[in-house]
RNA sequence: GGCCCGGUAGUUCAGUUGGUUAGAAUGCCAGCCUGUCACGCUGGAGGUCGAGGGUUCGAGCCCCUUCUGGGUCGCCA
């Protein structure tokens, strides 16, 4: 039976006794890791969040608490307290190694019944069972970690933005749905029949009226929801860090962010991040790495030979060439003999999934070149190629050719897939990088328009505002992003505060005046009444967490994630509403 | 919505060409044990082989359907 807790009060964590304690009565509670039973002696290891420490049971110190200590079992809640003693035998592989407490009193405080998961770090259980017993898995100490990482993390976020003047405020969760980009999660009013709030995706516009209100700087770490499918490094909730700062271009909001990512490095890894961070270009990024986020912590870099091959006598890039498309290739330079041909064919059906056709190849042996394209090629033509890609023996060389969007696509992901094979990508080292430039629009085939990539409020580049309406196709946007090896940690831009552009904007979208009235009046009425220039950024908490803790999936950074089809395990959630719910909503289910 | 991989004791896994009573480790239970720390020794319990259907004399294994977990493409302004 548990015992209720009556006068014993806690003097200290079990994981942070050592040798100064020694001789001391203290007052631990925690859960018992682990029951060694030798007869006349018992041993327990006690655990709570700050670490482990040995107990021992000796019938002579208490034999009341020994006959206890009998019936203990993993997971139990125990009140000990006892004197702390310098070991006989040290356990060098804990930090309390060097003590132990000899246990004067016992209270069992709950008992536990068998984990169906095991409590250690190096456990191999099953996500979904963790995810059923979440609450038993965030017992590991390396989940802990984790939390508890992510929670400094988010206090020097705050610490950094409040010196700097910013204001943390709370944004609605209910909200208006937001006519384009992710599916909303939708919330039916009850006292509104038929009428539905959205799950904000961001607190953009809302970010954007503070500012209007003279909030001047802001920030709010907060959830946002999308009723997308699930990755790895995708939720259907997350956090984001949001800020938004009043009076600003470019400059002023990447200075100010480069500024707290050092703090973030320093404080939370102890790394010294020199600034500025490197900036490219997003086009620039297009061509070299094939990716708005590239991995910049090794080359294979991408590069056109359009040029060379437009009029030789392989089909294939000939016909790519001439129907728009690009041939671009990458040197897998000084690793060529690391790729067989089978080695190869499966880069090939790993470039299919991003819709390349083929994957060509030459590869520079000790004999010379070995490729099934070589027969094509002239020697001149042959010759141009190896020099354009440096290529010397030991190298192989990798060709995509087809759609611009394709090529980019398939060999920015291919890099990055060859320098993974080749165990490149060092987990401790960090890259940070600003991708500035975006373009505004992207050409949507389906709706047949351009639609805004970023937003409709991001303002194009202050040179680019006289083509936005003759080629909208070429307009840069003062959007940027903050890629950390290869991952979108956050991104943002500057928007647009004036009016007569906004217009424009909206015009070149294709939205009548009454549709962008009907979708975003409320910020447009703001707008009119004294509008700052302004800008900000979001960041993936979550992201930035996993990738700091060197965790392979987001969820192993969230408390309590979802699985890959948004549901709990744990609390079975989603689930059916009774009838009445429904009813009181005026809502029918309507299934196939 | 598409593609790929997985689901066998509480847990992690093995299971040959379709063939006897489905195994191992660990955990659990009981007994013994005063310096263990992956304690040890002895013994024991523990299985709807994800579910349903089919083929077969016979299915953990083959076929179909379905549920479920993971990865990924589409999607994610």
């Amino acid at each position: 039976m548990a015992e209720a807790l009556g006068t014993m009060k806690r003097t200290h964590m079990c994981g942070n006794l050592n040798l100064s304690n020694v001789e001391e009565e203290v007052v631990i509670m925690g859960w018992v890791q682990k029951r060694r039973d030798l007869g006349g002696l018992i041993f327990a290891d006690l655990r709570d969040r700050a670490g482990l420490v040995q107990i021992i049971f000796d019938k002579d110190i208490s034999e009341e608490a020994f006959l206890k200590a009998e019936k203990i079992r993993s997971e139990y809640v125990l009140g000990v307290r006892g004197v702390v003693k310098q070991r006989q035998s040290i356990n060098a592989n804990i930090p309390t190694g060097e003590i132990e407490i000899f246990a004067k009193e016992l209270k069992i405080l709950s008992e536990a019944l068998t984990p169906p998961i095991y409590i250690e770090d190096n456990d191999e259980v099953s996500e979904n069972l963790r995810l059923k017993y979440r609450y038993l898995d965030l017992r590991k100490p390396k989940m802990q970690k984790k939390l508890m990482f992510r929670h400094k993390l988010a206090k020097t976020v705050r610490d950094f933005l409040d010196n700097n003047g910013f204001a943390e405020i709370e944004t609605p969760v209910l909200g208006k749905p937001t006519p384009e980009g992710a599916r909303d999660y939708l919330v039916p009013s009850r006292v509104n029949p038929g009428k539905f709030y959205a799950l904000p995706q961001s607190p953009q516009l809302f970010k954007q009226l503070l500012m209007v209100s003279g909030m001047d700087r802001y920030f709010q770490i907060v959830k946002c929801f999308r009723d997308e499918d699930l990755r790895a490094d995708r939720q259907p909730e997350f956090t984001q860090i949001d800020i938004e700062m009043s009076f600003v271009d470019i400059e002023d909001v990447l200075s100010m962010n480069e500024r707290l990512l050092q703090r973030i490095f320093k404080d939370m890894m102890n790394i010294d991040i020199e600034l500025p961070l490197k900036r490219m270009p997003y086009t620039e990024a297009m061509e070299r790495y094939g990716s708005d986020k590239p991995d910049i912590r090794f080359g294979f870099e991408l590069k056109c030979i359009n040029d060379i091959v437009a009029e030789c006598g392989f089909k294939v890039f000939k016909d790519t060439i001439a129907n728009g498309g690009d041939v671009r290739g990458i040197n897998i330079n000084g690793y060529g003999d690391r790729f067989s041909r089978k080695d190869i064919t499966k880069l090939e059906d790993y470039v299919k999934t991003y819709g390349a056709k083929g994957l060509s190849w030459i590869k520079i042996g000790s004999e010379g070149i070995q490729s099934p394209i070589a027969k094509f090629f002239e020697e001149a033509e042959m010759q141009k190629l190896l020099e354009r890609f440096s290529a010397k023996e030991g190298d192989l060389i990798l060709f995509v050719a087809d759609k611009p969007g394709v090529v980019f696509d398939a060999l920015g992901h291919l890099r990055v897939e060859a320098a993974k094979q080749l165990e490149l990508l060092d987990k401790n080292e960090y890259k940070l990088l600003w991708v500035t430039e975006f373009p505004l629009f992207e050409y949507d085939e389906e709706e047949n328009r351009y639609v805004a990539k970023h937003h409709p409020f991001t303002s194009p580049m202050d040179e680019d505002v006289e083509i936005l309406e003759k080629d909208p196709g070429k307009v840069r946007a003062k959007a940027y992003d903050i890629v950390l090896n290869g991952i979108e940690l956050g991104g943002g831009s500057i928007r647009i505060h004036r009016s007569e552009l906004q217009q424009k904007m909206f015009k070149a979208l294709g939205f009548s005046e009454e549709e962008a009235w009907d979708k975003f009046g409320f910020l447009l009425e703001a707008f009119k009444y004294g509008t700052p220039p302004h800008g900000g950024i979001a960041y993936g908490l979550d992201r930035l967490v996993m990738l700091l803790t060197g965790s392979d999936s987001i969820r192993e950074v969230i408390a309590f994630p979802k699985t890959q089809n948004a549901s709990s395990p744990m609390t079975e959630d989603p689930t059916t509403v009774e009838e009445k719910q429904l009813k009181e909503l005026h809502i029918k289910v309507d299934i196939e």
